[in-house]
DNA sequence: ACGCCAATAGCATGAATATGCTATTGACAA
DNA sequence: TTGTCAATAGCATATTCATGCTATTGGCGT
């Protein structure tokens, strides 16, 4: 039986494209293309392809969501992310989420056959680019990780944040002032650009900044 | 200039065989073998290689202490490492140790060359099934699951807590009033035993219930 | 038909948080 | 020596949050 391929992408014209080419190729078969993953799981449930061709950048419910939400329904399906370069945080995002492969949209759609071809092989394809990338975040002192420059009180605050201590109690533990810690608190979330507690919780945990 | 090129293996036939058809490669130059890393500090001081081919399992001074050794000494030189198949725990070491590349030694000799082109052009050469591993280690480990018994809305509604969003910003999503938003926060804090937001953010994302 | 419970909604209130300012001190680099 | 910056601290204020109650509705299982 051919290698079903289900495409999701939000550019119609490279949707097309995408299963004119893989349709068009021995032993493949594209059985759907879709602009978002507003309807990721009962695709995936009723045609059940081997592999899909995942982009990031969608709109209502984008690629790292599908990426979630196809794992999760079936944890079997081979999913290879295709997108253009994205930040670290959402390429780690992709990883944590059991992508199995990242492929660059500007590779060449030869490279996206063997990508597809390596990952029915048990392999894992990833452009050079992202490859790098990806031994950087194994890197504890490295610069692609991603750095927010915090001083070694703001990151003690944070710790206590992330703990889910209250202001007052951040002071007593730190033995500085409540306003202090607000400061502290204050230039935490400019530097995470973020702008509430729960959020910066989620960065420093995201993004390991402990 | 050539691109110079240092290799660690204790075999000393594939040693010469490597040497000698790396020295033949337009472009290339054999800078030394070493059978261990004992030396490879100073061996790299002197000759400054672009890139580094390394074994693992060597006597004395294995290529584990050999790449944290040349990082220390050099952290500009390529260290390819090039072994069989190691057990996880090797190769979590090899990457966190700023391994460039990892290629397994029954690829072909074309695979290596593409590999140290690969590196010298800033990109990762990962052996597939190596490259499959290292995306395993980003696999969060998810066996808890559902063991607060948070209904679907109380893990709709939490899922937003941990983006960030105010309550009002949450009715808005959900389509529900501000109190009922409460309500279910209220109810999230009790099954999660905490008592503010940023505490039930860290316990989502680190038990992994989204 | 009954009870259980998720989802909804309201009201009230004190505590906590977010953010707008300013200001002093000490360390360290240009 | 001057300038930058982390750490400290204060004040003011508007908003948000946490939590104490109660109450209605619709679904689901027995």
């Amino acid at each position: 039986m051919a290698t079903t391929i289900a495409i999701f992408d939000d550019n119609s014209r490279l949707r097309e494209t995408l299963t004119v080419l893989l349709g068009g190729v021995e032993g493949y078969s594209v059985c759907g293309d879709y602009e978002n993953c507003a309807q990721a799981a009962g695709i995936i449930k009723q045609h059940r392809p081997d592999v899909v061709i995942m982009d990031i950048d969608m709109p209502d419910v984008d690629g790292i969501e599908g990426l979630r939400i196809i794992k999760e329904q079936r944890p079997e399906t081979y999913i290879i992310m295709h997108t253009v370069l994205e930040d670290d945080d959402r390429l780690f995002q992709c990883l944590c989420g059991g992508a199995n492969g990242y492929i660059l949209k500007n590779s060449s759609f030869v490279h996206l056959l063997e990508a597809i071809e390596n990952v029915l092989h048990g392999g894992a394809p990833l452009s050079p680019i992202i490859a790098k990338k990806v031994l950087q975040f194994f890197r504890p002192t490295n610069p692609g990780r991603l750095q927010y420059h915090l001083s070694d009180r703001e990151r003690e605050v944070l710790k206590y944040l992330v703990k889910g201590f209250s202001y007052k109690m951040i002071a007593g533990h730190c033995h500085i002032s409540l306003d202090t810690v607000r400061g502290h608190i204050r230039n935490i979330y400019s530097k995470l650009h973020v702008n509430c507690g729960r959020e910066a919780v989620t960065k420093a945990l995201r993004d390991n900044i402990l």
